[in-house]
DNA sequence: CTTTGTTGTAATGTCAAGTATTACAACAAA
DNA sequence: TTTGTTGTAATACTTGACATTACAACAAAG
């Protein structure tokens, strides 16, 4: 199972409100026409962004904008934003394992601490990246 | 979006087959019961098992068991084993981004980079943990 | 060589999540 | 008041996960 594309999709978001801030108003039918989704699927993920404190959206004249610092914004943050469902949780169980079977009694204790280890490795690396980096990255192709 | 059950549910059934090897024979059904899954589903993942060299699995008479050493088996085997859309990818693009937008134009350009180190730093993490590192954990609880 | 227990797998169904789309009220500025 | 936009509900479609039934293929024991 692949982490769904509104990850991407936001990161998307964000290097066009910022790439594109000073030529046009950022509208979420402009977003849309980069991305390739329909208006509405921008401007739900920019409510997403907006709880999160990521995205400052203007109601009525319209526009996005990056709120705060590109080098404050990781790619958790982001991540985190739209990513909600399973309670933080990256890995899934399966519900109700046998509790007269001592493996399906403890598989919990067996293997929470190493999933928490695999997700934290996960999350650390994104922790790393800000969207400032993202943005270095994009100019060397947008300028070309 | 998480990664689904059929990761830790493998996990579950090799430390099944490991715990158990010497007081029973390994049936789909056995394992279905301590899981608290249907027993077609325990096949169907037995088969994937196989398919990477992970277990053997003895049809008619019946039974289960790992294949090779426990220390030589890790999780992200077992994750590569089970888990297997995608491509091997973790992350999910949108299709068919705005060519005609710099930014869709180049959004693989852009991030791919940056998202296969994130992975990297996942399956790394699971590189480093074996079903030998599992079943010492596993052992403490279940003799307790 | 028939019985018994098991695996391998197809067929089918259900459910949740992702995604697309239409419609329209709420709103801000010209 | 007009115009363009956001916020959000409603609806539909599609896909993948997961469950379940059914049965052929198979191996070993009697």
């Amino acid at each position: 199972m692949q982490i769904s594309s509104r990850f991407t999709i936001a990161v998307h978001v964000l290097i066009c409100i910022e790439a594109f801030k000073n030529e046009r108003k950022i509208t979420s039918e402009f977003l849309a026409s980069s991305v390739n989704v329909n208006p509405v699927v921008i401007r739900r993920l920019l409510q997403q962004l907006k709880k999160a404190g990521i995205v400052e959206v203007k109601r009525g004249s319209g526009g996005a904008d990056i709120a705060g610092n590109l080098s404050d914004i990781t790619l958790l943050d982001v991540y985190n934003a739209v990513e909600s469902v399973g309670e933080g949780q990256l890995f899934h169980f399966h519900d109700n394992p046998n509790p007269r079977c001592p493996v399906g009694k403890n598989i919990h204790n067996i293997m929470d601490e190493r999933l928490r280890e695999i997700q934290e490795a996960m999350e650390s690396r994104m922790r790393s990246i800000t969207i400032k980096n993202i943005m270095d990255d994009a100019y060397q192709y947008i300028n070309s």
